[in-house]
DNA sequence: TTGAAAGCGCTAACAG
DNA sequence: CTGTTAGCGCTTTCAA
């Protein structure tokens, strides 16, 4: 193994100079820099990440605690994930993947191994026993996701938090089916668990939903549902039965996107004509589900980007601490248009509905 | 922080008495190790990883290197990834996560600079340029998948793999049809992009499910289809044009599975009853899908934990190297039955196929 | 602009 | 069964 001390012997200088032009905190002649740099690239050296840590109390790595929970989309997660290791990297971190399993614990091994600089948290409940720990531990640590239910709560407990603005979002729905004059609006929501579990976002993009509506006079049909086909048609059917003048679909709940679409589908309800359907998803989900979709994206991407960009921020000097709610976004697509009236039953079977 | 020799002074012992109680590598009186442990305890003493590290040469992380390229289905990625985490703390091991973009530069800098005791390859490509860093490193490393079209030639490359016997996968599903008394038999497989990158568990399939083809006197079609609706729907279409009297469908492709069964139902085909679909996907795609599959499993959590399993016991002793092949698993499900004669074409329209 | 040297906290001979 | 001690490879004062 090539050692800094035998940089420096191959070099000619001593260990702290070698150590010095790879940190950069102090300045090296061009000459001796440039012989270094040829004795380092000549001999292969890289710089022994544990003798690193022990020597300067930084690991260069971030930690990523994510819980896989019933209920929650795959895709968005990992696509979170790796847009975490990513950012990551172009700032010189490594990410360790921690699942949600060893909760606390996981946390406090963190923190006293000196395992990584800093944490990311994701899918934060309310009652999350990982957040005294969070708030106990001296690393700096951002989650992904508001552990309350609306920003001013979450800022108060002192956490750094990176999330959509789901209140938001919600209400962006509204209003973009308000002004094509929908008046009766169902939501298909994500599945009980998830509301059950006190996950904030399900529950904020409610509130902007109700509110919303609310605002613009439009009656509003909320129903949680599982990701399968069985769960949709329930709901869907229901819906109908109780609200006939039903002429919009909002639905929070990826895995329900295809089903809905069959269903409506083969219920012989043509989308957007008797029915349109906004969504609370990815940008991949709405473009490549079997209707191109309108919908607020969930910027899977830019969340795990921020979060680490925060925690870079913090780890270098004083950022600021507080919540940070990213501005949704609504792209219209091919399944929303006008309110039409309710279609003949008649007429509502056997349609092609491609 | 805590540090051992605060340890020993608490207990009144020297630090190599607590490092050994610690490692368990010596033996310890038993009035000598409580008091040591009940220092532990109180003081609250954790190890520091990066002077462990430094000292002992390992790092207790395990690399995995994950990409997320074209045409893969995520939630199986992110399945292994879990089980892979899992398994690896209950061995004292963590997870650092990298992506596939960083390349063979990652296998260089988890070599080099001591990142990691030894890394886990998914997604391997024939001319993957990891393979010679990986051939090269000191470090033990074991591919998910092959990195051959055959295991006999994955072994020649010195490395060690695990992955699901594709070949035999592909065989279960022509016996299982063929016992059914099916003759002629499609396959939809996975985008082209996974064929042309020379990913080989596409090609494995292939192969078995050609084999098993050949001894049975079944006729194939192999159609490989991204999994979005439409490039389902003409390459079904362009099949039952082709061959009318074709019975049965193999998929491999799980985002292709459900616009598959949407399209049958659309296209008033009966699943079972008029065509019959095998799956080989995850169980959990198989059972949820909107009629219960028939399908060999991809035993993505099996495929996690051998993987770390084997690392593992590389890295105590002298495990030997090679590739394991886990043994498919067919389960017979809702989606097949006896092969039946063609539906009369007037017949095909306009039905009801749930 | 460079060097010398003292640790960082732990492990593992070596010695008793 | 336990203690002493010499590093592991790097960072960072303190000196020059």
């Amino acid at each position: 193994m090539v050692t800094l001390a035998d940089v420096a012997r191959h070099a000619g200088v001593s260990a702290s100079t070698v150590s010095y032009v790879l940190s950069g905190k102090r300045s090296i002649s061009g000459p001796t820099r440039e012989r270094i740099q040829h004795s380092i690239d000549t001999l292969g050296y890289r710089p022994h990440a544990g003798a690193r840590a022990l020597a300067s109390s930084r690991t260069d790595i971030l930690a990523l605690m994510m819980p896989l929970r019933t209920g929650l989309y795959v895709p968005v997660m990992m696509e979170i994930a790796m847009a975490v290791t990513t950012t990551a990297r172009t700032h010189g971190y490594d990410v360790l993947l921690l699942t949600g399993e060893e909760g606390p614990e996981a946390v406090r091994r963190v923190e006293g191994s000196a395992v990584a600089d800093a944490m990311i948290v994701m899918d934060v409940g309310l009652d999350d026993p990982r957040i005294p720990c969070l708030q106990a531990a001296q690393r700096p640590a951002v989650l992904i996701g508001l552990p309350a239910e609306t920003a001013e709560a979450a800022d108060s407990t002192g956490l750094d938090c990176v999330d959509l603005d789901f209140e938001a979002a919600g209400a962006r729905c509204v209003d973009h089916l308000a002004a094509l004059g929908h008046t009766r609006v169902a939501v298909l929501g994500e599945p009980p668990a998830v509301y059950e579990r006190g996950t904030g976002f399900a529950a904020r993009t409610l509130t902007g939903l109700r509110a919303a509506a609310a605002a613009h006079g439009v009656g509003l049909l909320h129903r949680p549902v599982d990701g399968t086909y069985a769960a949709v048609a329930a709901a869907v059917t229901r819906v109908f039965e109780e609200r006939p003048g039903t002429t919009a679909l909002v639905v929070q709940n990826e895995a329900a996107v295809e089903p809905l679409l069959a269903l409506l589908r083969h219920q012989g309800r043509a989308v957007p004509e008797d029915v349109s359907v906004v969504a609370i998803c990815p940008d991949q989900v709405a473009v490549h589900a079997s209707v191109p979709l309108t919908a607020v994206s969930v910027p899977a991407q830019e969340m795990g980007r921020r979060a680490v960009e925060r925690l870079v921020e913090r780890l270098a000097g004083q950022a600021p601490r507080g919540t940070e709610l990213i501005a949704p976004r609504l792209t219209a697509r091919a399944s929303t248009g006008p309110a039409a009236p309710a279609l003949p039953t008649e007429d509502r079977h056997g349609r092609d509905g491609r």
